[in-house]
DNA sequence: ACTTCGACCTGTTGGC
DNA sequence: TGCCAACAGGTCGAAG
């Protein structure tokens, strides 16, 4: 479900929510996610106010006085605003339950999701301190990727999927912003020239912005922390579309797996 | 140091 | 219509 568009809608649906409210209880039904969720979470966190939400690459940020709360959404994660009546469903596993009878939901049907508690400085922490740039800041341009990709064996659709070289770009990203660059996603990342990177970091920065500002990507049962749909589905020009027609050519739109992910381009656009 | 690939889970889809 | 294998937005960490 979620992709970098994904966790920045979460993050900005939930913020005006969470943001300054004081935690009255958290409620675990369910501990066992990718990794075990400890006591300390909720011995700690009742009482303290969410100072901030941010996000860091496709992890959610909540801080307070005493500690961070560190999640990720996995590959079917969710997080939902509901009030505090709202009966908890099968795969609803935590509760952050606010003083403004509001709830803090975190819902993960595969439970390849994680809710960690931090409480020294969480940019130390060891699931961030190797990520690479975030691809919508300046830092992430085409020199910097050019000059990670050399001597690289990886073709460029691993490459930009690569969360050491650059955090958020997922799989229908990845896709969409080798079609709108017309790099065959084949191609090895060491042998492909400075002019052609200059064009892909332009692409990935409009396909990640665009799909943010519609509120990211529905598919199957994604919605923002309102329960809304996002809207980039309809953009897709490629991810989903195996056996359909270019839009730009008409050409029939080919399937292969990189890194056992699903790779879909089209053979005449894509060089 | 690098690359590849299994593993973690449940729900949905598509082919027979 | 029903069954079951294959696949799904991620990414860590072991193995090679």
């Amino acid at each position: 479900m979620p992709e970098l568009p994904e966790v920045e809608t979460t993050k900005r649906g939930i913020s005006p929510h969470v943001k300054n409210q004081r935690v009255s209880k958290v409620i675990l039904r369910r501990k066992n996610l990718r990794w075990p969720i400890t006591p300390a979470l909720s011995e700690d966190l009742p009482g303290q106010v969410i100072d901030s939400v941010a996000r860091r690459g496709k992890y959610l940020l909540l801080a307070t006085g005493k500690g961070t709360l560190l999640i990720h959404l996995g590959m079917s994660g969710s997080l939902r605003i509901v009030d505090a009546k709202q009966a908890a469903g099968k795969h609803d596993h935590v509760d952050i339950l606010f003083g403004n009878q509001r709830i803090l939901r975190y819902t993960d049907p595969r439970r390849f999701g994680c809710m960690l508690w931090h409480k020294a400085d969480i940019s130390q922490h060891p699931l961030l301190i190797s990520l690479g740039p975030e691809p919508l800041d300046s830092e992430f341009d085409a020199n910097y990727l050019f000059s990670k990709s050399r001597g690289k064996s990886a073709t460029i659709k691993t490459f930009i999927m690569d969360s050491k070289i650059v955090v958020g770009v997922g799989n229908i990203y990845a896709n969409e912003s080798l079609f709108m660059a017309g790099i065959n996603p084949k191609r090895r990342a060491g042998k492909i020239a400075l002019a052609r990177y200059v064009k892909l970091v332009d692409c990935i920065k409009q396909v990640l912005q665009k799909a943010i500002d519609v509120g990211g990507t529905t598919l199957r049962d994604f919605t923002d922390s309102n329960g809304e749909p996002g809207y980039f589905s309809q953009s897709l020009q490629v991810y989903g579309r195996k056996g359909l027609a270019c839009v730009a050519c008409q050409t029939i739109l080919k399937e292969i797996r990189l890194g056992q992910r699903s790779t879909v381009y089209c053979p005449r656009c894509q060089r």
